[in-house]
DNA sequence: GGTAACGGTGTGAAGATTAGAATGA
DNA sequence: CTCATTCTAATCTTCACACCGTTAC
């Protein structure tokens, strides 16, 4: 409180340590300060007995309830049949701070207005259905738990009665507080605990963690939501964020490829070593089909069923949203161009001669950090060379700009005279 | 011919702060 | 009854953006 005491009204910590500084060097500056605060400097207020506090008075803070009581009051005044004040009895808590003084004028609020506070039957009703939710469903049924929480969880102040408002309280402290909040409240401190390139990108141990092992819901958080939400965290965190923080569009693009949804780690995680064995095999039962330049083409429209396999193994969310690709063109078009992942003959020696090979090969780079290290050092100097200030572009418009005449800031249309003398 | 850019001011939203009221020990 | 803490409405500050006419691109 003391703060409060030497520096006045807010923003005024460093406000303060700026005027203070201000009032050593010379009082002229202090008075040419045309700051709009009216916390004014610790000298003037302290040491002036003419101080004139510019401050507008506080106005009567309203107690609970007294905005609903005059509310309701207006509305059983203007409509005395749906809002009546007699039908129940007063509600109202008499505070002993109320029955003290100054509180006569508002208690013929209290009186009149706390009857309104219960005719809502919906309400009670509505309270009643909270009791019907049980804590326990949260694990078993996730979904009809997330249907059924977000209501009360939003607005409880929409009952008002302050009795049904105790009740909602437990409720909510109960099961909002215990798992919702908790569960938003970390994964969002977890999101923006994370800096600069991390927040952009995402890390590697990050996609592992949140997304691959998302698909395994035997201890995965995220398979109480029936698994809806598995796949999207990891998307949502090195995708969507890269999309709005990053305005670099190359070097985001590479881990932010498809890599979370083709992968097939993000279903079955199996070992590095594992995967590529069995990404081996793949290749060589392959290799018997077909043994043309546009194999591996073929082989990843192969992979694309398997693909599809994993995706029905999750709910469907977003069905409606699965392009439809011409792969008989996209093949066509591919087939003189070899493989659409690198270096031509290079990678076909490559053991695991297929989609699943090289994407976990591309993984692995990954996770190795030489690709991410370069990628923060550019973040790093991109970062360091920012400019906030504005840039001109064009320094005649400045010009022309600055000449123009203009009022209440706005531009205003130029004299005749003065535009024909101009021209 | 169309459009973006130019700068000072007004305005509203959002966040920060304060202080009075409520509450519990 | 008192005091400390919490809650919350009121107030203040900061910031972003629209607006305007002209004109270079």
């Amino acid at each position: 409180m003391s703060s409060s005491c030497l520096s006045g009204a807010g923003g005024r910590t460093y406000g303060f340590e700026f005027e203070f500084v201000k009032s050593t060097s010379s009082s002229i500056t202090r008075t040419s300060h045309t700051s709009s605060s009216p916390s004014s400097t610790i000298s003037e207020s302290s040491n002036s007995q003419l101080a004139i506090s510019t401050r507008k008075p506080r106005t009567a803070r309203k107690r609970p309830n007294q905005t609903y009581n005059e509310a309701a009051a207006l509305l059983s005044t203007a409509y005395p049949n749906l809002f009546s004040s007699n039908t129940l009895k007063s509600f109202a808590k008499p505070s002993p701070q109320y029955s003290n003084g100054n509180i006569s004028n508002t208690a013929s609020f209290l009186d009149d207005s706390s009857d309104l506070l219960l005719p809502f039957r919906v309400f009670d009703t509505s309270s009643f259905l909270l009791h019907q939710y049980k804590p326990s469903c949260f694990a078993v049924e996730p979904k009809v738990v997330s249907v059924q929480h977000e209501k009360p969880c939003q607005s409880p102040g929409e009952i008002s009665s302050r009795v049904n408002s105790l009740e909602l309280e437990d409720h909510n402290n109960n099961h909002c507080g215990a798992g919702e909040d908790d569960f938003d409240a970390e994964s969002m401190l977890d999101e923006e605990i994370e800096e600069g390139i991390d927040s952009i990108m995402g890390s590697g141990v990050e996609l592992e963690s949140s997304s691959i092992d998302g698909a395994s819901s035997d201890n995965n958080p995220w398979s109480c939501f029936g698994g809806k939400l598995d796949f999207r965290l990891g998307l949502r965190r090195a995708g969507v964020r890269a999309l709005r923080s990053a305005d670099d569009g190359n070097w985001w693009n590479f881990p932010a490829v498809d890599i979370l949804q083709i992968s097939p780690k993000a279903v079955n995680k199996p070992a590095p070593q594992q995967s590529v064995a069995a990404a081996a095999e793949k290749a060589k039962k392959k290799k018997k089909k077909v043994e043309k330049p546009s194999v591996e083409v073929k082989n990843k429209n192969d992979e694309l069923p398997k693909l599809n396999n994993i995706h029905a193994a999750v709910p469907k969310l977003n069905s409606g949203l699965m392009l439809k690709l011409n792969y008989d063109g996209v093949r066509n078009s591919w087939s003189d161009r070899g493989s659409p992942f690198g270096d031509d003959g290079s990678a076909s020696d490559l053991p695991g001669n297929d989609v699943t090979a090289r994407l976990s090969q591309i993984d692995l780079l990954w996770e190795n950090g030489g690709m991410r290290e370069a990628s923060v050092l550019r973040y790093k100097e991109k970062r360091r060379t920012r400019l906030f200030s504005k840039k001109i572009r064009y320094q005649v418009r400045k010009v022309n700009a600055d000449r123009r005449p203009r009022m209440q800031g706005r531009f205003v249309r130029r004299p005749i005279s003065s535009s024909n003398a101009h021209r």
